[in-house]
DNA sequence: CGCGCGCTCGGG
DNA sequence: CCGAGCGCGCGA
C-alpha cells in the first residue's frame, strides 16, 4: 500500500502529500513515523492508495505510531485541509489543533499499569495455610475480576507475582486512565432540573427551528446554563456527541462539578488546568467514544469526535474564541462548518451578543431567542455614573469619587464585600521626568514602562522584560521621576490607606501564578477572607460571590477610548458583565462607574442595561461610518528583527497588494502600509498594511499574497477584523 | 589557497 | 524545518 504523507513540520516548503509504503496496520488518519530528509519526523496519513507516480527506488516505508486508534477520524481530515485553504497555513499546522499537544513530543502517551486475572477457577487453587495473603487475594479476584495489581499489592501485600509464579494469575499491561476529577462529587443519575417556561421554549425554540445557527440572548441569571445541558443531555439521549465551549477562564470549580454532577464521566473536559497527562487521557476518552461531551476553551472545538447532536459557545461574544497565533480562525467559523458537516445545531448565548452576531440574527440568518426574566425575578444592580470631571472641579484628584467612597464605607459598614474593577495591572502605566518629560521606555519595545511597586521594578508588559527603577533620569539626571497613572497595585494600596481596617485582596496576572492561582484568591474572597477584592479584567467573569453588594469600575473610559472600531461594544459588553458580580443573593446591588464622559451613549445604555438600545445606536453608526459588521477590515502584519529585511518583505507585500487594490478599487474603502502603532515588540520591527474591504472576494488573494511575503526571517500574518490594533 | 558562512535546494 | 552542497569573500 501506499500512504499520502503529510510531514509533521511547520513551513510551506514541505507543506506538500510525500508518498510512503505502508502496510495494513495503518489507515487514513493515522499518526506515522517518517524517513524525511536523513531523520524521522511525525506525519499524518491522508489517503492511501494503490500506487504511487512516485519511482519505486524512492520511496521508504513510514511506521505506525503505537496510537491504536487513527488519531484524526475522516471529519478532522478534511476540516484540516478546509483550514489550511482558508488561512493559508500549512497542512501540517492545521492537523495539529486536533491532537492534544503534549501527543506531539511523544513525551506523554497511555499511561500504562499492570493488571491481574485469575487464570483458573477458585476451586483449583491450592494454598498452604501460610499463605493467607495469596488465597485472599485469589478470592478477591474471583469475585472482582480483573484488578490493578498496585493495588492487589498494597491491599495483600505483594501476593501478585506469587500468584503469577503459580499459574494462577495473568498479567497483563493495558492502558489506565487517569481521572482528573477524582475528587469532584459524582452523581450517578443525570440530574435534570425542571425547566422554567422560558427555557422550556427555548429549547423547543433550538430544536425546532430550520436555521443551523441560534442565538439565545439572554441576561445573567436567566437561566442559559440550563438550557445547554438540556440540549446535550438530548443529544446524549439520541446516542450522538456533543460539543460545549466556553471562555478561557470561566471553567469554575463550580461549573465543573455542575457538569460532572449531571453527566458523569460522559464529559469530557478539556482545559489548561489539567496536566499533560490528564489531559491526553481526556481527549483519549472521546476519541475512543469512552466520553461523548467535549467541554472546554475554544481549542475543544476541534475534539476528536463522530455523530455530534450540538454544539454549543457560550458567553459567544468573548475575544477568547479568536486564536492568536497561526491559523488565527475564528473558533464560530470552524464549529460553525462542524455543525453543518454533522447537520447539528450551533447554539450561541450571551448577555451581550457581539454586535456583527446580533445584526445576522436581525436579518434572520440566525435564530434569536430571547430570554427576558431573570430566573430569580431580581432586578439587576443599580448603576451609578460618578463624573469624574466634577469630581476634579470639586478638587477630588484621587482614583476614587466621592461617591464611590461612601458606598464602600456602607459597603464594608455592614460587612459586605466589593469587587473593584481596573484594566491595568501594575502600580503606575509609564513613569516620566518631571524636569525633561522624558519617560522610560523598554529597550526591545516601543513602549511605555509599568512601574511595579510591590517587586520594585519596572516591567514590560508586551515582552516581560523587567529593569531596576532607576534613581535618576537616564535623560537628564534630574531625580524628579514620577508615576503617572494608576493601575491595580496603587488601587490597592489607596485602599489599604483609605480603609485600614479593611482587608484588600488584588487579582492580576501578577498575583495569579501558578496553575491554581485564580482559584485559590477567588476561593479566599469567596471565604470572606478579604472585603475588597481589586483586579483586573479576570474578575469580569461568572463568578458568585453573594456578599458583594458593591462593585466599582474606576475607569470606564479606557476601553471606551481605545483607538478601535469595537470599544463601544467591549466597553458595554464589560460593564453589562461586571455589574453582574453585584447583588447576587438577597442584598440589592450597587454599581458605580467612573467616567470623564457621562454624556456617552455607550454608557448610557449600559447603566439601564439596555442591550437593544446600544445595538441599534451603535449599528447605525457602524452603517454611517461603513465599518464592520458593513465592511472588513484587513490587518497585514510584517515583523522582523531585522529592520532591512522586514521591510524588503513588506515591499514585495505591498507590491502584491497593491495590484489587487489597482485591480478593483471599488472593492477597498482603504488601503495603506504604515508603521504598526507599536513600532517595535520583542526587538521585532512592525509594519502593516491596513485596509477596509467593502466586497472580501479579495480576501484569499490578500491571505495568498501573504503567504508568499513570508521568508525566513519575517513573519506576516493576516488579522481579519483585528481586536487589538497594537 | 582555504575555510566559513549564507543561500539554495531537496526530502518520498 | 533541517542538513547537504556550493559559491564568494576575507585573511594568511
Amino acid at each position: 500500500m501506499i500512504a499520502e504523507v503529510i510531514v509533521d513540520i511547520a513551513s510551506g516548503e514541505t507543506d506538500r502529500i510525500y508518498d510512503y509504503l505502508c502496510d495494513e496496520t495503518i489507515a487514513e488518519g493515522s499518526r506515522v513515523r517518517a524517513p524525511f530528509g536523513g531523520k524521522t519526523v511525525a506525519g499524518f496519513v491522508m489517503r492511501l492508495k494503490e500506487r504511487s507516480e512516485v519511482p519505486k527506488e524512492k520511496l521508504k516505508k513510514v511506521f505506525s505510531f503505537p496510537d491504536g486508534v487513527p488519531a484524526l477520524n475522516g471529519e478532522c481530515l478534511s476540516l484540516a485541509g478546509k483550514i489550511s485553504a482558508r488561512y493559508k497555513v500549512p497542512k501540517a499546522l492545521s492537523l495539529r489543533l486536533f491532537l492534544p499537544p503534549e501527543m506531539r513530543s511523544g513525551k506523554v502517551r497511555e499511561l500504562m499499569k499492570n493488571y491481574a486475572e485469575l487464570k483458573v477457577p477458585l476451586e483449583e487453587t491450592e494454598f498452604s495455610k501460610t499463605a493467607v495473603k495469596q488465597a485472599a487475594a485469589a478470592k478477591y479476584l474471583a469475585e472482582n475480576g480483573k484488578t490493578e495489581c498496585s493495588f492487589l499489592n498494597g491491599m495483600f501485600s505483594g501476593a501478585v507475582s506469587a500468584l503469577e509464579k503459580k499459574g494462577y494469575v495473568t498479567v497483563t499491561r493495558e492502558q489506565a486512565l487517569r481521572d482528573p476529577y477524582k475528587s469532584l462529587a459524582e452523581t450517578e443519575a443525570p440530574v435534570g432540573r425542571e425547566l422554567t417556561e422560558d427555557q422550556r421554549r427555548a429549547v423547543d425554540s433550538v430544536k425546532g427551528d430550520e436555521r443551523t445557527v441560534q442565538l439565545i440572548h439572554g441576561v445573567t441569571g436567566s437561566g442559559k446554563t440550563e438550557i445547554y445541558l438540556t440540549l446535550i443531555a438530548e443529544s446524549l439521549k439520541q446516542g450522538k456527541t456533543s460539543i460545549f465551549l466556553v471562555p478561557e477562564i470561566s471553567l469554575t470549580p463550580q461549573m465543573l462539578s455542575q457538569l460532572r454532577a449531571r453527566f458523569g464521566r460522559n464529559a469530557a473536559i478539556l482545559h489548561s488546568g489539567l496536566s499533560a497527562g490528564e489531559r491526553f487521557d481526556e481527549w483519549w476518552r472521546l476519541r475512543t467514544g469512552e466520553a461523548r461531551i467535549a467541554i472546554g476553551a475554544r481549542s475543544a472545538v476541534f475534539a476528536p469526535i463522530e455523530n455530534i447532536g450540538v454544539i454549543i459557545i457560550d458567553e459567544e461574544h468573548d475575544s477568547s474564541y479568536f486564536s492568536e497565533t497561526a491559523p488565527r480562525y475564528s473558533t464560530f467559523d470552524i464549529a460553525l462548518l462542524r455543525a453543518r458537516h454533522n447537520g447539528c445545531k450551533l447554539v450561541l448565548g450571551s448577555a451581550t451578543p457581539a454586535v456583527d452576531t446580533y445584526k445576522r440574527a436581525q436579518d434572520q440568518e440566525f435564530n434569536l431567542i430571547k430570554l427576558h426574566k431573570c430566573i430569580n425575578k431580581k432586578p439587576m444592580p443599580e448603576i451609578v455614573i460618578a463624573d469624574m470631571r466634577r469630581e476634579a472641579r470639586r478638587g477630588n484628584n484621587s482614583n476614587f469619587s466621592v461617591a464611590l467612597k461612601e458606598e464602600l464605607k456602607k459597603c464594608l459598614d455592614s460587612g459586605n464585600q466589593a469587587i473593584l474593577f481596573l484594566n491595568r495591572r501594575g502600580y503606575s502605566p509609564t513613569v516620566i521626568c518631571k524636569d525633561c518629560g522624558y519617560v522610560l521606555k523598554c529597550e526591545s519595545c516601543d513602549v511605555s514602562l509599568t512601574f511595579h511597586r510591590d517587586e520594585d521594578c519596572l516591567k514590560c508588559h508586551y515582552c516581560g522584560g523587567r529593569y531596576k527603577m532607576p534613581a535618576f533620569c537616564p535623560e537628564c539626571g534630574s531625580k524628579k521621576l514620577s508615576y503617572a497613572g494608576t493601575g491595580t497595585q496603587r488601587v490597592e494600596l489607596e485602599l489599604k490607606s483609605l480603609y485600614p481596617s479593611g482587608r484588600v485582596l488584588r487579582m492580576d496576572n501578577d498575583t495569579t501564578s501558578g496553575k491554581e492561582g485564580h482559584y485559590k484568591i477567588l476561593k479566599s474572597f469567596g471565604e470572606k477572607k478579604a472585603d475588597i477584592l481589586v483586579g483586573t479584567q479576570m474578575i469580569a467573569k461568572g463568578h458568585d460571590f453573594p456578599s458583594v453588594t458593591l462593585v466599582g469600575i474606576l475607569d470606564a473610559d479606557m476601553s471606551l477610548h481605545f483607538s478601535d472600531y469595537r470599544s463601544g461594544e467591549r466597553t458595554f459588553q464589560l460593564i453589562t458583565q461586571v455589574a453582574g458580580r453585584s447583588g447576587r443573593a438577597e442584598e440589592k446591588g450597587k454599581v458605580v462607574l467612573q467616567t470623564y464622559s457621562p454624556e456617552n451613549d455607550v454608557l448610557r445604555f449600559a447603566v439601564r442595561y439596555d442591550y437593544e438600545g446600544f445595538y441599534a445606536n451603535e449599528i447605525s453608526l457602524r452603517a454611517a461610518t461603513a465599518f464592520p459588521p458593513f465592511s472588513k477590515i484587513v490587518r497585514v502584519l510584517v515583523s522582523g528583527e531585522d529592520e532591512k529585511k522586514t521591510l524588503e518583505a513588506l515591499k514585495t507585500l505591498y507590491f502584491g497588494l497593491e495590484r489587487l487594490y489597482t485591480e478593483s478599487p471599488d472593492k477597498f474603502l482603504f488601503f495603506n502600509k504604515m508603521h504598526a502603532p507599536i513600532k517595535r515588540i520583542q526587538n521585532k520591527f512592525r509594519y502593516q498594511v491596513l485596509m477596509r474591504l467593502c466586497d472580501t472576494s479579495v480576501l484569499p488573494a490578500v491571505y495568498e499574497i501573504s503567504a508568499s511575503a513570508r521568508t525566513r526571517d519575517v513573519l506576516v500574518s493576516v488579522e481579519e477584523n483585528p481586536s487589538n490594533l497594537s
